[in-house]
DNA sequence: ACACTATGAGTAA
DNA sequence: TACTCCTAGTGTC
């Protein structure tokens, strides 16, 4: 899935351009029809993110009851967004540019109107091209016609998102919305207080979980997934087979400072970068390509790009992990 | 046409 | 640990 960092992004997206505008909610695909039909002709109220998850809310009213969807990308889901979407500088590289950035988490086809159409989520890098090529159609024609198996349309006078491959995606009350957020962990952009740093290096100092379960454990930490995880660790010249328990005070924190980190980098850019200190040549190259990005995601018997050891791949906690045995010994 | 992969997680066993 | 669900792109025949 995308990552945390998505998520963030999404979410940004929500409240710039569907916060505070009546909606129109449909499920072209069909399977949401009922929960579509919750939430159509509402106002969207807020927009929320905890770590992998994101949370929409609902009212007839400025002060009438509230409602909220709640949507987890799971490991492919995404969302489109088209018509008068904001391109925020804030959360955008130089120019204000969001496209031309290959297998990206997201991606922006730019036609005569600035980000009239991007994909927050999987990759979706063949799809997006043929979008490129439909690009005029679907500006002359709002809303566009739905692509594929969209679960869920929102829909405003200029602007539409569409979510497809959710693994989750429900209408919550508030309660329900509490009870799902109280029994996730922390998360550095929802709280990056100093309190936050000690329960994060407490918790994990006091289990004898190896750190490379934890940091995958949502109700931990949340919003790392399997790129972050093994890339936090290299950074961290961590194994991660140790136990929670054994690592020292200096190191939990400095994991919880380099998520926090590289969080806000992927937020702020739209792309996993965990290398620092590039050439602006190997930058550059790193923008093209993904498999640039990384110290060992995705390079199993590859050299380290250190020490030239061959990166290795194990299965922890269900998913593939790729870690350095020397650099992380 | 078919097999396989993917930035995830719940449930059963 | 294994199976299940969700979707689309890529690779192989």
């Amino acid at each position: 899935m995308p990552e945390g960092h998505s998520v963030h992004r999404i979410a940004r997206q929500f409240t710039l351009n569907f916060v505070g505008h009546r909606v129109a909610v449909s499920s072209p695909q069909g399977r949401f029809a009922h929960g579509a039909a919750l939430l159509d002709g509402l106002l969207m109220t807020d927009s929320q993110a905890v770590g992998k998850q994101m949370f929409l809310e609902f009212a007839a009213e400025e002060d009438a009851p509230r409602l909220w969807l709640r949507v987890h990308l799971g490991i492919y889901g995404a969302w489109d967004f088209a018509g008068d979407i904001t391109a925020d500088a804030t959360t955008t590289s130089a120019g204000g540019r969001m496209g031309q950035t290959g297998m990206l988490g997201i991606e922006t086809v730019v036609g005569e109107h600035e980000d009239s159409l991007h994909s927050i989520g999987a990759p979706r890098r063949t799809r997006l091209r043929m979008a490129e090529q439909e690009t005029e159609q679907a500006l002359e024609a709002f809303p566009p016609e739905p692509v594929g198996q969209v679960r869920v349309r929102i829909l405003t006078d200029t602007a539409v998102a569409d979510l497809r491959g959710p693994t989750a995606c429900e209408v919550l009350e508030p309660e329900e919305v509490a009870a799902v957020i109280a029994r996730l962990g922390l998360d550095p952009l929802v709280d990056d207080s100093q309190a936050a740093e000690n329960r994060f290096t407490d918790v994990i100092r006091s289990k004898p979980t190896r750190i490379g379960m934890l940091l995958m454990d949502q109700s931990v930490v949340s919003g790392i997934g399997n790129v972050y995880r093994a890339e936090l660790l290299y950074r961290a010249g961590v194994n991660p087979h140790t136990p929670g328990k054994n690592l020292p005070e200096d190191v939990v924190r400095g994991l919880w400072k380099d998520w926090s980190r590289l969080l806000r980098i992927g937020v702020q850019t739209g792309i996993m970068m965990t290398m620092d200190g590039l050439s602006n040549e190997d930058h550059a190259k790193a923008l093209a390509n993904r498999d640039d990005r990384h110290w060992v995601y995705r390079r199993a018997g590859l050299p380290c790009r250190r020490c030239g050891t061959h990166i290795a791949l194990e299965i922890m906690a269900a998913r593939k992990l790729y870690w350095c045995p020397v650099c992380q010994a």
